[in-house]
DNA sequence: ATGCCACCTTCAAGGTGA
């Protein structure tokens, strides 16, 4: 069973690209971010017909998060909870009917925190602290549980091409790769990490300064299990070719292949 | 230090991303 994740940056302009890369990867979920649009806008039928259920929390212009699955879903839930002032859709969280036993899904799409000195670097803390409450309740169910989406932290030094042109941004802020590592302490498992963890291999290249040409990406998407997900995980591919491909995305999927 | 590109929207130029 193939679980991907991937930042689309608009749902609507990515469609024809979206749609040839589900026909050629033939993943069983998809975890999709930044999909910009209204839910009535998510282009369903399209999905549907390509045989995935969709659970979608969207949001008009920004953000907006979503779910495919070929398998039932069994309920879904919108929103990280923990508070009732934070209106950006960034959070999806859906229960999966899987092969072999319910699996629960979230698609997370973290704030991007620049500029640090500002009050969005404060609601990129805020919000990490809320996920990691939330999944720590998660992770008491002690359930198969993948937490996967855009992270918008840069764990590693490797995880760039050079940690000095990231040193004031929101991405490599000691304050957040902090609060990374302790969402991880956790108990939870970076699936790239655990089945292969080389240095620099990106799932990000800005559209500017020629970065997809010079190989100065970085490595921001993450696919985070529960132990009981980690136990039957087989492998993990970052599609670097989607990069390449006609109006891409500037994200590219992760895919892991669980056993479930 | 700023903009580079690509996306969004009260269709024109400013907001947002990373």
């Amino acid at each position: 069973m193939k679980i991907a994740t991937w930042n689309v940056n608009s749902v609507r302009t990515r469609l024809p690209t979206l749609l040839d890369w589900f026909e050629s990867a033939q993943p069983d979920i998809a975890c999709l971010q930044e999909i910009k649009c209204q839910n009535e806008q998510f282009p369903r039928a399209e999905f549907e017909a390509l045989g995935y259920n969709c659970a979608v929390h969207g949001q008009k212009s920004y953000n907006g998060v979503a779910i495919l699955s070929r398998y039932e879903i069994e309920e879904s839930i919108n929103g990280l909870p923990g508070n009732k002032n934070d209106d950006h859709a960034r959070y999806i969280e859906a229960v999966i009917n899987a092969p072999k036993g319910p699996l629960r899904v979230a698609s997370i799409y973290l704030p991007n925190g620049n500029p640090v000195d500002s009050d969005k670097f404060t609601y990129k803390l805020e919000w990490m602290q809320r996920l990691h409450a939330h999944a720590k309740q998660l992770l008491a169910y002690e359930e198969k549980l993948v937490l996967a989406g855009d992270y918008n932290v840069i764990y590693r030094d490797v995880d760039c091409w050079d940690p000095l042109v990231w040193a004031n941004d929101a991405l490599y802020a000691k304050e957040v790769r902090d609060a990374f590592a302790s969402l991880m302490w956790e108990g939870l498992t970076d699936a790239y990490l655990a089945k292969d963890g080389r240095a620099h291999q990106y799932t990000f290249w800005d559209y500017q300064r020629g970065a997809w040409q010079r190989g100065h990406g970085i490595h921001i998407d993450h696919i985070l299990l529960s132990p009981q997900a980690a136990d039957v995980l087989e492998s993990v591919t970052i599609h670097k070719e989607a990069r390449a491909m006609e109006k891409p995305s500037d994200h590219v999927p992760v895919v892991a292949a669980l056993d479930a």
